[in-house]
RNA sequence: GCUGCUGUAGCUCAGUGGUAGAGCGCACCCUUGGUAAGGGUGAGGCCGAGAGUUCAAUUCUCUCUAGCAGCACCA
């Protein structure tokens, strides 16, 4: 073996250096600078400590916290080993487990010593404090090499028994590794790690909450404390972090809902939606918004029934995999005796749709289809029921109760790339006349299925090639391929939409599917006469009205655009003489298809432009004497402190042409 | 569904082992005013439901229920 090896650097330059070392002295070599800013080093493309020696000649970058991305994984990942030990340092007998880099922090699974009470939000602060010592101490991060066995007795010895199982079942020669903070403290782990405690910030982190969680996932394990940290390279980047939280909590659909009294959720009928006028004219311009696009892509809208019989859902398959979720209902007449049972033990089931699908094949199997008919899309505001777990309910985003636009797609196996792209066409413009961009991605077949290996395989491809070949497959396009989340009949394409504020929202979805349409024994008779399987495709935009106006009431911090706004403009006048004036006035709006209403009370205009405002509606028309007089308006545009007085005529053509939906302009 | 926290007026929230309070909103009165809160008076509560402890429970304990945050699951 030669006495140097030869380090290749990003800037294309070799630079030699003795045998046996490290990132860290590579740094040292090129500059002091360097060295002090070098947080790690990528060896070959593989991220590493600075101070593990290097082995042979080797492409190396040096990464600082200039290379963010790599930066906030290694500080939130040594926050987090910060953080078990500090809570160990705190309370001697906690056990800890595993604790990763989260999208912005990260946490620790501990379990509180018997001693005391699992840990709680007031135990926060005196661990945020014992973190900031141990920054602040600088301890190096030390690498070492154990046996597997040299793990299992070390934390048997030390009664952490979570640590000792995990280590029990990792390979036996494989080379472990653990890293020591300072002298006093080590955990298992992968690393890599900054140099030292002293790398990160003190000042730019934060913890969060305390929340449940399971011994690996699963609920019939140990329940251990999940502590949840926010983490940064610097103050700055905390702070911008928490001014994004705050600002998501402004928008919270909930809080919105509740204030612009546009629907409201109560207990008697936990996760199904009580639209109030104002929210359901958001929903009503949405539905005659999708009417007018799937009308012009050649659907064919239907409606179908609420409740079946459980033989059909047998026969789809639901019964089997899908009943957890679904509401049944017995098919008899109850008993209005006081005594006895409701229902008796001999009644016959019935369940609610959690699905539009199994339907829509009953559809297209009356009557004899023919190739002649395909592509026959179908589709329906369908109003569907999940049985839904009570903790997964959320506000609008997850409800029990919820109409989704959904279509059906029956089409031949050489229709679908054709018929996957058209769609692709549809959600781009759809999605871009509300203002999102968004990301496409394959979810792959789940462990729970149905068909055979072969149709999967046949149908993640085609869904692939139509994207591929449709250019959207790239890193522009967010694309990205899933494994497991398929649904338990189709793999998936998704839409994933970002919002005004940088988060992602799965809502629109095609599925290729040759399960039902054999389960249901749907057929064309094709070409050569004989009968054929369609292939069906199952797809969605919105995903659900009740989301998607969620979504749409965060994104747009309630401020939503002129056409979707349950009242475009309030007439408001300044003194009751003017009131005949506004009546007239509302009248001729109205007539013109403005959604108007009018603020007569006894108050004067301060109070009133500042509650029209707090209730985001876009136009304020003020009117006084004056305008009576002139015939005119002053119109105050949601936003702006200016106003702009013009003829009513000029505000009911300008309000038209801004009231005007996207597809219409 | 699991764990933790919470449930007091329409809304936001104080508070107490002796059956309750604020601000906003609402009603009425005065005020008719020019672009983000004019003044006064008043009405509103089975203190989430049930059980237990207690002379006495909205307050303490338990069970249930709903909400919130996570987990698990999903449009």
């Amino acid at each position: 073996m030669s006495e140097v090896i030869k380090i290749s650097l990003p800037d294309g330059s070799v630079r030699e250096m003795p045998q046996g070392s490290t990132p860290g002295d590579v740094a040292a070599a090129i500059g002091p600078g360097l060295a002090k800013a070098a947080l790690a080093a990528k060896v070959n493309g593989e991220l590493r400590d600075i101070n593990r020696p290097l082995e042979g000649d080797t492409e190396l970058a040096l990464v600082t916290s200039r290379d963010e991305a790599e930066a906030l994984e290694l500080a939130r990942h040594d926050f987090a080993h910060v953080l078990a030990e500090a809570v160990q340092a705190l309370w001697p007998g906690t056990q800890i487990t595993f604790g990763p880099a989260t999208d912005d922090g990260f946490y620790y699974d501990v379990k509180a010593p018997t001693t005391r009470d699992p840990f709680s939000m007031d135990d926060l602060p005196a661990i945020e404090e014992k973190m900031r010592e141990i920054i602040k101490a600088d301890k190096p991060l030390r690498r070492e090499i154990w046996s597997r066995q040299q793990l299992i007795d070390k934390w048997s010895a030390e009664g952490e028994t979570f640590k000792a199982e995990w280590a029990a079942e990792l390979p036996e020669n494989e080379e472990l590794t653990v890293y020591w903070s300072g002298d006093d403290w080590l955990d298992m782990c992968r690393g890599p790690h900054l140099p030292s405690t002293g790398k990160l910030d003190p000042q730019a982190f934060k913890l969060m909450r305390v929340a449940g969680a399971y011994w690996r996932g699963d609920q019939n394990n140990a329940q251990l404390t999940r502590i949840y940290g926010t983490g940064w390279l610097n103050k700055k980047q905390l702070n911008a972090h928490l001014t994004r939280l705050e600002e998501a909590a402004k928008r919270d659909h909930r809080k919105l809902g509740q204030e612009m009294n546009l629907f409201h959720l109560q207990s008697e009928a936990h996760g199904s939606v009580f639209w109030h006028p104002h929210g359901y004219q958001i929903w009503r311009e949405l539905e005659a918004y999708m009417r007018r696009a799937i009308d012009g892509a050649g659907y064919n809208e239907v409606k179908t029934p609420q409740v079946m019989d459980a033989r059909q859902w047998e026969q789809s398959g639901h019964w089997g995999k899908y009943r957890e979720n679904m509401f049944v209902i017995p098919d008899e007449v109850p008993n209005t005796e006081d005594e006895g049972p409701i229902v008796s033990d001999a009644a016959e089931w019935m369940a609610l749709k959690p699905m539009n699908c199994p339907a829509h094949v009953l559809i297209f199997r009356q009557g004899i289809k023919s190739y002649r008919d395909l592509p026959l899309r179908i589709y329906e505001n369908g109003c569907c029921h999940r049985n839904e777990p009570h903790g997964a309910l959320h506000g609008l985003m997850r409800v029990r109760q919820f109409t989704q636009d959904d279509a059906h797609i029956f089409c031949t196996e050489d229709q679908i790339v054709e018929e996957v792209q058209a769609f692709c066409r549809l959600a781009d413009r759809i999605y871009k006349d509300f203002g999102f961009t968004y990301a496409i991605k394959l979810a792959l077949r789940p462990e729970q299925r149905f068909g055979s290996d072969a149709d999967w395989d046949k149908a993640e491809n085609e869904l692939r090639d139509a994207v591929v070949r449709a250019g959207l497959a790239t890193e522009e396009f967010g694309w990205e391929e899933l494994p497991g989340e398929g649904a338990f009949y189709a793999p998936k394409l998704e839409w994933h939409l970002t919002d005004a504020i940088g988060r992602t929202w799965q809502v629109g979805t095609i599925q290729s599917d040759r399960v039902l349409p054999e389960r249901l024994d749907a057929s064309y008779i094709g070409e050569d006469g004989e009968k054929h399987r369609p292939v069906m495709l199952h797809r969605a935009i919105f995903g659900s009205y009740e989301r998607f106006i969620g979504i749409l009431i965060e994104h747009f911090a309630g401020r939503l655009p002129v056409w979707l706004a349950p009242v475009q403009a309030v007439v408001a006048t300044i003194v009751s003489d003017a009131d005949a004036y506004a009546s007239e006035s509302i009248s001729k709006l109205q007539a013109a298809g403005i959604r108007v209403e009018s603020d007569f009370r006894n108050e004067k205009i301060n109070y009133k432009v500042r509650e029209h405002s707090l209730a985001k509606v876009p136009y304020l028309l003020v009117m006084g004497m004056r305008e009576a007089e002139e015939g005119t308006v002053a119109v105050r545009t949601l936003g702006e402190k200016e106003q702009r007085v013009m003829s009513i005529d000029d505000a009911i053509t300008m309000l038209k042409e801004a009231a005007t939906p996207p597809d219409l302009r």
